[in-house]
DNA sequence: CGATTCCTTGAACTCTATCAATGAGCGTGG
DNA sequence: CCACGCTCATTGATAGAGTTCAAGGAATCG
């Protein structure tokens, strides 16, 4: 793997970047907070290179940190389903459920970061004192991604060609906001219209031309990777998009505020070069 | 609840199912067959009837024994997708990933019999000893699970009604097979063509003519709520299905042969009243 | 026997796929 | 610097898969 040649604070926000994911999915005590701090075992993956192969067990288990992944599934003469995408601060293999099976293949989509997430696996594994804190965390974790699922479920079963593309907008906006990738109205979408067809479902040309639809609507744009969320209310109508309630999941009070304010993301680069 | 007025050995029955598929999943000792045995708390619930509500956590845990569930979500304009089936042998709310979250309310298709799961939920909590049979075969359920929930989502994206059609039944085939409610060419499928719409994503009336279609090919028959599969290598090659390998999940030998032989299930009856 | 519920069938329609071709952007090498 | 090859986006025309609407039949049940 190559050597890290940028910024010289990438794994520090890498951390960060982590550390703010799971602080929104079960309160992080300093002592769980350190644990993330100490990741390392930065690996780059190129794109089209496989993360995660069916039937070998993830090891070890590891963040993605910077770029995106897919989770997908072929068939025998060549179509393929992207079951889910994988982006910064996702897990690759840490809950024992999340991924040995599945019999999906996890391939990077763009240039792809990891971190070792062995540490956090072991502070799962012995359940000792508040590292139950990320066992908690990891659930949650576990929980969110299979509420994505279900999304997905929804969308291809029930969902036309328009609300598919606005609801799967939505998803990746909010899940890229709750790692600070994206904005309110603003995200990277580091994605060809192929592979925005293999999520959804549909045929590329299909793609491209609801594409140019949201556009002539003037809901949104998407130029150089970036996609502009014009009218943000509109599209979350259309999609019918309810973001995930993390609230079921915090038990405990929310996250000791003096450790949040400690975990400011540094701006809103996309992440992605 | 109604009492239940069946076969005396009705509750002898429904463990066996349930200890016949855990033992598919994982090594089960005596010990952990002895959990399973007591096994009581017998619930009869009605058509219709919600046994899973979203963002309420699913108390006690449960096995489905007898009869059919469906996992769904519903879209404000009374669209609905059926995100899985529940079928006898299947657990609700065992993990705790399982159910609480997902924002999908579990509803009973036909008439449901269910037992109280906590002595299993107790054991696979506190890792004692051989108890942890019982974690291995939970987790192994889950990863089941989700292999599912995959198949569901390619089916929905990326194969034709045909197909899809066929993929269920197959799948269905499998999954019965295993808690042997099924043979080879026949298991009981108590769905309208309603149900089975909404599971694969398709209208009520498109549903038919691909039953027509199967029928008229001699592929299937279906009637009475009973599948007769007539070609099911033709069918497994259209649905290109594959069945989930469980080897990956079972680390330690096949379980015990003297326990497995202690295990007969009665005939091949419906289990559907 | 009426009222449901579910299955079946036909006809028209529409959404989405497929086929085919063109254009834009980009890196490479001569 | 430009030509070439490549990938990706775009567009039109056509075809097909699946939906919707509508209505009739079969089975079940009180």
């Amino acid at each position: 793997m190559k050597p890290d040649r940028r910024l010289p604070s990438a794994r520090g926000q890498a951390t960060e970047l982590i550390l703010h994911k799971l602080m929104s999915l079960a309160p992080i005590g300093a002592a769980a907070a350190a644990v993330i701090a100490s990741l390392n075992g930065l690996q780059v993956h190129r794109p089209d290179s496989e993360l995660v192969t069916p039937r070998t067990p993830v090891t070890p288990p590891r963040f993605l940190v910077v770029g995106w992944a897919a989770r997908v599934r072929w068939m025998p003469d060549g179509r393929r389903q992207i079951v889910g995408f994988v982006l910064p601060g996702d897990a690759l293999g840490l809950q024992a459920r999340s991924h040995p099976i599945g019999s999906c293949t996890t391939i990077a989509l763009t240039r792809v970061e990891t971190l070792d997430a062995t540490p956090v696996h072991k502070a799962v594994m012995m359940e000792g004192h508040a590292r139950s804190e990320l066992a908690e965390a990891a659930r949650a974790a576990a929980n969110l991604e299979e509420y994505y699922l279900l999304d997905q479920v929804l969308r291809l079963g029930r969902q036309t060609a328009y609300e598919r593309i606005c609801h799967l907008f939505m998803e990746i906006q909010h899940r890229l906001m709750t790692v600070g990738l994206a904005t309110e109205t603003q995200f990277p979408l580091p994605l060809t219209q192929e592979t925005l067809a293999d999520s959804t479902g549909l045929s590329i040309v299909h793609v491209n031309r609801i594409l140019q639809q949201l556009r002539r609507e003037e809901l949104l744009s998407l130029r150089n990777g970036i996609v502009t969320l014009r009218r943000p209310d509109v599209l979350s109508g259309i999609a019918d998009y309810r973001p995930p309630d993390p609230s079921p999941w915090l038990h405990a009070t929310s996250a000791d505020p003096a450790v949040v304010r400690t975990v400011r993301l540094t701006g809103s680069g996309s992440g992605l070069t």
